[in-house]
DNA sequence: GTGAAAGCGCTAACAA
DNA sequence: TTGTTAGCGCTTTCAC
């Protein structure tokens, strides 16, 4: 019933831990004959290595945190996590390391702390981080190796790692397109502006529009719902309006259902751009939604190399903040 | 920056290791006044317990993975794994043990027993187990103590123990309250037959409807496209049928699809139910959705207490299986 | 190339 | 009530 040790595999081999404990690591100098002897005790054994014993010894773990600044019902319930969250995850199991997923929204960042502080983890990803939020300077007291996904808003040198989307220049191209297409009153509904996702998104519009009429901005929160009363909210505000640009696609889906309600006809009567094109709702909505693409599970997937990369035996040298392009994907919508 | 020992706690406290153990671990026997000392020393030096040492001699982690036997796109979609996940998570954190979310289709369950055998956890919680899979007997190899959520399909005697909601009843109310408002041609959508629950809703049904139309009857798999398949299939089979009963809410949101989609009126031409009453879809609806209740996230809790118990002192005599009961909740859809 | 031995930080007998 | 001591299972010098 108990597990087999290192030391019953030794025994077994007829060579000593020492040995045993090479060939289990794969380390180098070991004559062929002795580690087949060890591997088949292995096998025989069924040897799983102790963790504990050895993060001991090592002082290592292989293990991460992944961190989300946002509530367990966000996280679970928005597949633009869901899809950065399949991009870390693939990329961390594949180097086998364990993920250990943390998320909290302000209060309760308390038991995340106290978990990064009990040094169980080796390195964290932390993403959706609003501003103010202290996550980073816990990191940061802990000398934990982090990796951000999306660009922190002290982010000011290249001190701190991160990987972040071009925002700003998909925003301007979204709202270009409106503006190529003929429509005149463009309103925006931002994402909550305590983001720099938000923030720049937001840029992006005023980039293209940079006159544009404050009352046809509203700022919603990433979520469905949000979008819906931003959308209500501009409607009531300007109801001449004839084109909406949502800073994420969920937004999108809660403003379409708004417009649908009131009866007006998308695109003929409002176009409406989106961002993300999150694989599970942009082809999905009626119509179908015209939005800004980034590869989100591309992201995460960076996130996890780079944070791999800055665990390393060089400390990370080398490892710099990515920002990845976006393009727009025209559907119906606009 | 190297952190402090338990042994630096107990030089400044002036005391030995075994009694700052003692303080640190809530232990019994030891003096007020030593207590506060070794308390502050704790305090002053930011003291965290190593869980590597501590766990290389206690044999246990605090931990429990969470195995989901689902692809991490459904579980990260699907919110009444968000609503269980929920209480488990709640139930577990409260305790101090560590959750590790492990989730994975078929072929990928070999990560899994991997990380199982390896021995990081004290207990599993599974669910969404589908007919065949092999997680059980990995569990049961290992000895390692699991609950499941939704019974296993093996269950025979009470060896296993499990928490289920009364599928079977819950349905045939639904179907019941069908009959009851004058529909006589009642389809239903089940989930994937290889699942206990979409088995023994499918029975609820069959219960109310011992005659039903085989034709009346598709499968789905719990997921919204699969209820918008089922859906499309029903109606061209037969077109005249005037209530579906859809085997959960995210299927009956799929059909509501179709059924818009082809001009049909809910509840006036087709009167539709579903199951779960999952909170972030039951209620939001067009029409609401009439569905059957089971209170997931309580289940989720339950879980967790369940696996609590049993990994407690007394190996966990006195815990048996829970049936928790469902009730028919009236909305606009039926 | 291989083994002996020294710990990693902690808990739990056992003595005092 | 407190301290002493013996490991938990593993990696890693350091000799050989």
């Amino acid at each position: 019933m108990a597990r087999p040790t290192l030391e019953a595999v030794a025994e077994r081999a007829g060579v000593s831990r020492a040995t045993a404990s090479r060939v289990v690591n794969g380390g180098g100098s070991v004559r062929e004959a002795l580690r087949e002897r060890v591997n088949r005790a292995v096998q025989e054994l069924g040897y799983v290595p102790n963790r504990a014993a050895r993060s001991l010894v090592t002082r290592r773990h292989d293990a991460v945190a992944v961190v989300v600044a946002e509530s367990e019902d966000r996280v679970f319930s928005d597949p633009f996590f869901a899809q950065q969250l399949r991009g870390i995850s693939a990329e961390l199991t594949a180097a086998d390391v364990q993920v250990v997923l943390l998320m909290a929204r302000s209060g309760d960042f308390s038991k995340i702390a106290r978990y990064l502080a009990g040094g169980y983890v080796d390195g964290a990803v932390v993403f959706s981080l609003h501003q103010g939020d202290a996550l980073p300077s816990i990191a940061q007291d802990l000398g934990l190796p982090t990796v951000y996904g999306g660009r922190p808003d002290w982010a000011e040198g290249d001190e701190v790692l991160y990987v972040d989307s071009d925002n700003r220049g998909g925003a301007r191209s979204a709202v270009e397109h409106l503006v190529a297409a003929g429509r005149r009153r463009i309103a925006t509904i931002t994402g909550p502006l305590d983001q720099t996702a938000a923030v720049d998104r937001l840029r992006g519009y005023q980039d293209a529009l940079p006159d544009a009429d404050p009352a046809l901005i509203a700022e919603g929160d990433f979520t469905p719902e949000g979008g819906r009363q931003a959308m209500a909210e501009l409607l009531a505000r300007r109801p001449g309006l004839d084109a909406v640009f949502a800073a994420s696609d969920l937004m999108a889906s809660g403003a379409l259902r708004v417009l649908r309600e009131r009866g007006l006809r998308v695109p003929e009567d409002i176009a409406l751009v989106g961002f993300d094109d999150v694989d599970t709702v942009a082809p999905w909505t009626d119509p179908p939604l015209t939005t800004v693409h980034q590869d989100i599970e591309g992201m995460g997937r960076l996130m996890a190399r780079l944070l791999l990369r800055s665990l390393g035996e060089d400390g990370g040298n080398a490892v710099a903040p990515v920002i990845t392009p976006t393009r727009l994907v025209v559907r119906n919508s606009a």
